[in-house]
DNA sequence: TTTTATACATAGATTTCTTATGTATAAAGT
DNA sequence: ACTTTATACATAAGAAATCTATGTATAAAA
């Protein structure tokens, strides 16, 4: 499983994307969300994921609450109102992008 | 049409993914193939693509010829033999991260 | 005892893109 | 006649997003 530089420029997306579908969930878990559906083909790297979330949280779109469990910290994410909207606009372009992919891959020799 | 910024870190796949389905082809003719098959959702800016350009043509990838047509000067791009075997490798990732994309825009509430 | 897993975070470097600018020809619109 | 749009290349400065490396800390597994 390579880092997948493809990745760059929807991460954001893919943040709020699960987010749509789980009402909370922390750093970590995400990373290994991302895995688990991309069955091992896309590794979210700490480095570009904590700077996203805490981006998403600046610009009100995420709101957080921490919690301790098994003695470690957890910081949740969740989407605010805003991000609500954000989310379905984002996820909604996503969608589109991919299947312009789709035709571009789709190619036949000319 | 937005300049699409989900491009980011696949827009050297792109255009790997339309020479292996031309013989050959020239900056402009690139942008608008782009335009013509995401149906007017990708533009891809000058700015990203001919540095994009010559950096494939730098790492020996990408063949030049130039032709002046109807007095205008005309840079042709093909892929090296070392270019087509990595747009094969190029664009299976993209395929398969296409894959794993569309699996986490598939989610359903948790 | 060491490695792996869990869980957060940041700094510096790198890559990649956007925006703006520049040159030049030709066709189309006003 | 003049301006805009299309064609065709290119680069520079800046912004944005990522990777790699590093750091702290606990717990479980090897």
């Amino acid at each position: 499983m390579a880092t997948n530089q493809l990745i760059k420029g929807s991460l954001t997306t893919i943040i709020l994307q699960l987010l749509s579908h789980h009402s909370q969930m922390y750093g970590y878990e995400i990373t290994q969300k991302v895995k688990e559906l991309s069955l091992g083909e896309i590794k979210v790297t700490e480095g570009a994921l904590y700077p996203a979330l805490h981006k998403l949280e600046a610009e009100g779109l995420l709101d957080t609450y921490t919690e301790i469990v098994d003695n470690r910290l957890r910081k949740y994410y969740k989407l605010s109102q805003k991000g609500k909207g954000v989310a379905k606009e984002k996820v909604s372009e996503l969608e589109k992008f991919i299947v312009s992919m789709q035709a571009m891959l789709k190619l036949k020799m000319v």
